[in-house]
DNA sequence: GATATTTGACCGGA
DNA sequence: TCCGGTCAAATATC
């Protein structure tokens, strides 16, 4: 299992760097102010050549993510209601102990942000070391648990500096909106408390996400899809390119955006940039050139 | 004392 | 058998 997690660790590699190819392929080209047929012309033009370029990472990518579908069904697990051990456990029996039953099918969707807060209160409940991974993942839930709401999140690190995180969220909150915490303060590092804290004790910190359509990622996740491994991680994130160079959302996915997120000022926020905001600012301009959606994802 | 977090144990699935 | 997800006792914080 080691060797097949490994071999998916580095195809997702291969994928990430493929992807920065492209995208500097294509961000060539549009310096050159290029378009995209070129092929009047006999001769071997730049345009042409950038052409060749950009087919040739979006076939490569094509294949990879399509023999990566086939390849690594794995799901993102779906939660299911526990087995209530909490509530009905029997004193001093650790027989109950991890009694629950995983989560079989519901909707999740995943985000890459510089905080972890979105306005929710949560409840971590557990921390794991990944394998391939350098960072733990933190888990947590609803704290309205026990009001029936069901919505959980999954935090991972994924880059040190800027600081990001792979927030997943399982389920929708069925609370109420009065349950709904707002924190002054935003969310520490879940991994570490004291690595991250801005501190600033301002509400709009969440204007520090930096999530955009291209972070987001919606996942219908249900036991009736889970052979086609739709929800393979990498595929996620990496839509079909060609559908991508046609410009259509093949997915049909719209970004469900959490209450309090919303986009930075690029030019008026600078007290409220995060770390992270370079590269992503980046990708905002990309994205927003090139009208992209879905395409890239940072580790 | 109430609530939240930490952390080792346990289970399901691949 | 291993890994990820969850539970729940122990501990920390308010």
């Amino acid at each position: 299992m080691k060797t097949g997690s490994s071999l998916h660790a580095k195809r997702k590699r291969v994928i990430v760097e493929l992807v920065k190819g492209k995208e500097t392929a294509t961000r060539l080209r549009t310096l050159l102010r290029i378009p995209d047929q070129d092929h009047g012309s006999s001769s071997v033009t730049p345009g042409h050549l950038a052409f060749q370029i950009l087919r040739s990472f979006n076939k490569t990518l094509s294949v990879l993510t399509s023999s990566c579908a086939a390849t690594s069904p794995r799901r993102v697990d779906c939660r299911g209601s526990a087995c209530s051990g909490e509530s009905k456990q029997k004193p001093g029996l650790k027989s109950r102990r991890g009694c629950y039953k995983r989560r079989r099918s519901c909707e999740s969707w995943t985000k890459i942000c510089s905080v972890v807060e979105d306005g929710y209160a949560w409840r971590k409940y557990g921390q794991k070391d990944i394998l391939d991974s350098q960072y733990p993942r933190c888990y947590f839930r609803c704290t309205h648990k026990y009001e029936g709401c069901k919505a959980t999140k999954q935090v991972q690190r994924i880059k040190e500096e800027p600081i990001l995180y792979q927030i997943t969220y399982f389920n929708h909150h069925t609370c109420t909106e009065t349950a709904r915490a707002l924190p002054l303060i935003p969310d520490p590092d879940p991994v570490n408390p004291n690595l991250l804290s801005f501190q600033t004790g301002n509400p709009s910190k969440q204007e520090e996400c930096h999530s955009t359509n291209s972070e987001i990622k919606k996942e219908e996740c249900s036991k009736q899809n889970e052979g086609e491994g739709v929800c393979d991680d990498a595929i996620s994130y990496l839509l079909d390119p060609w559908q991508e160079m046609i410009g259509s959302d093949p997915f049909g996915y719209k970004p469900i955006w959490g209450p309090t997120m919303s986009f930075h000022q690029e030019d008026g926020g600078s007290g409220l940039y995060s770390c992270g905001s370079t590269s992503l600012h980046e990708l905002h301009m990309e994205v927003n050139q090139f009208g992209y959606i879905d395409n890239y994802f940072y580790f």
